[in-house]
DNA sequence: GAGTAGATCCTCT
DNA sequence: GAGGATCTACTCA
């Protein structure tokens, strides 16, 4: 199967649902010092910018660790959680709309072997990319990353031309954002229906 | 099996 | 100085 990059263009429009719907199934890719680690999304959250009260632009906040979100769609967006988790966040939308999506999930493709060294496992079990913090453990991602182009050698999502069929995709309310008011009830939370290695209780 | 607390540090107020 | 888009382990049943 062939790998074919993103076009920027998939990530600069505005439906952000829309974008975090159709990356389902796709394949995030990182190649650092040579090594290559890959995995299918199964798993994704959208942050609606400035109207998202769980956004970190919500309000059209606007600080230095979110100027990305401010950019062009295509960039990585990558933050440290509770001090101990890396968050990997994909920038949608054009200049000046801060949309983000939360990739949550992967399915473990290439690498397998350089994840577990990562992540300190001594086999791959579905808590190897099960969870943002996870996830980004597992490709090597960490905050430096962070604004990276989404189109390089390094770092990038790609269609194998595999899709999941519309029924098994599901939507949720997002996870951890309790703080959010009513907006935690968003279903703004897509992933692929009884996937293992989707986060959360099983339905 | 379910529920809860602790880890741990950067960022913004 | 407070709190967070989380994870894990440990308690108790």
């Amino acid at each position: 199967m062939s790998l074919k990059k993103l076009p920027l263009s998939f990530y600069q429009r505005e439906n952000v649902l829309q974008i975090a719907k159709e990356l389902m199934g796709k394949i995030l890719v990182t190649q650092w010092n040579g090594i290559t680690t890959s995995g299918r999304i199964v798993e994704c959250e959208a942050y609606a910018g400035v109207i998202d009260k769980a956004s970190h632009a919500y309000g059209g906040r606007r600080t230095n660790r979110n100027e990305i979100m401010y950019d062009d769609g295509g960039y990585a967006y990558v933050y440290l959680c509770y001090g101990i988790h890396h968050l990997f966040n994909v920038v949608t939308n054009i200049r000046d709309i801060p949309n983000a999506i939360l990739l949550r999930s992967l399915e473990p493709l290439k690498g397998v072997p350089e994840m577990l060294l990562r992540t300190g496992k001594k086999k791959a079990d579905y808590t190897l990319t099960r969870g943002p913090g996870n996830l980004s453990k597992a490709l090597g991602i960490v905050t430096s990353q962070s604004g990276m182009i989404l189109s390089g050698k390094q770092l990038f999502l790609a269609d194998d031309g595999f899709t999941y069929p519309a029924k098994d995709i599901a939507a949720s309310p997002r996870i951890g954002v309790d703080y959010a008011g009513k907006d935690a009830l968003l279903p703004y939370r897509f992933y692929v229906k009884g996937n293992p290695y989707v986060s959360g209780k099983p339905k």
